[in-house]
DNA sequence: TGACAGGTACATG
DNA sequence: CATGTACCTGTC
């Protein structure tokens, strides 16, 4: 099925680091690599997409796209908005929000979302990838596609829980193998309720999140901004240190952009780390 | 060779 | 509470 957006490039948000599991499809063995096409992987779901301007496809029925996609790529919020936002003096922003003026914040899967950015720390995006996917093909569950093509689903916390160091070793983890046991194991003994953590506030939300295990509070901030949709949440990293000592030595102007900061966030990250 | 990659836990003063 | 340091791993 087709719908028409603006401000959305599959390939720049494939590209801007707050998703592991979006990438070209085929390229791989087996099937062939369709043009521009991507196939994105979000907890137990599969899905193709391809973009034509700003006409994008995708490959589910209408149904689950309303009902799961339509939410999780941001589709009814205005992106323009954000980015008309920005102070025209503010040269950088500007070029920032030019750069990436396709990327939104999405809204994905909540437990994905904490290990992968625990895995994100002190690493860097392609190495990141691989030990997703590693951890996925070792203890996903195997689904198939509606091409028929074989995934991973992204284990969940009580999986994750039963295994042991050992069990992990093969997916390359480092020292952060132990937070995301230790996570998995209060996210399945009901130490912490996520379901709960998912319709607090984002300052409460955040306070539970850094209970966890390796979750630090950039990494809570990043699991606030790219799962809960709390869009103030400014999670920052080295890049976006660098951007705001270099760019903004007299502090960032977080009042003009009050309640969506996050937004400019990635465009910096972005523009910062993959662009420049 | 050593620094660096979307930091955090833990130990000190 | 603020600062310092060790930490897995792969790549340049």
């Amino acid at each position: 099925m087709y719908k028409r957006i603006k401000n959305l490039d599959i390939g720049q948000i494939s590209r801007s680091g707050q998703c592991f599991r979006l990438n070209p499809a085929g390229g791989g063995e087996g099937g062939e690599a369709s043009a521009g096409e991507y196939r994105l992987l979000a907890a137990d779901r599969a899905l193709y997409l391809r973009q034509n301007g700003e006409e994008i496809w995708f490959s589910c029925e209408e149904e689950e796209w309303e009902s799961y996609w339509r939410a999780y790529f941001d589709w009814d919020t205005d992106y323009g908005a954000f980015q008309a936002a920005v102070d025209p003096e503010d040269a950088y922003m500007t070029a920032a929000c030019r750069a990436g003026s396709g990327i939104r914040i999405l809204r994905q899967p909540l437990w994905e979302t904490i290990v992968s950015f625990i895995i994100s720390q002190q690493n860097n995006i392609p190495r990141i990838k691989g030990c997703i996917e590693a951890v996925c093909g070792r203890f996903g569950e195997e689904k198939t596609d509606c091409r028929g093509q074989a995934y991973r689903t992204f284990p969940n916390a009580h999986r994750l829980a039963a295994l042991s160091l050992e069990d992990l070793a093969p997916c390359r983890l480092g020292y952060r193998a132990r937070y995301i046991l230790s996570t998995a194991r209060m996210a399945a003994e009901g130490e912490i309720d996520l379901d709960a953590v998912s319709r607090l506030s984002y300052g409460e939300a955040k306070a539970e999140l850094m209970r966890l295990t390796g979750v630090g509070n950039k990494v809570a901030d990043c699991i606030c901004l790219f799962a809960l949709h709390h869009i103030e949440a400014f999670p920052v990293d080295t890049h976006i240190a660098a951007m705001l000592r270099e760019h903004y030595p007299q502090g960032f102007p977080f009042a003009r952009y009050e309640g969506f900061a996050g937004v400019l966030q990635q465009y910096g990250f972005y523009y910062e780390s993959v662009v420049l």
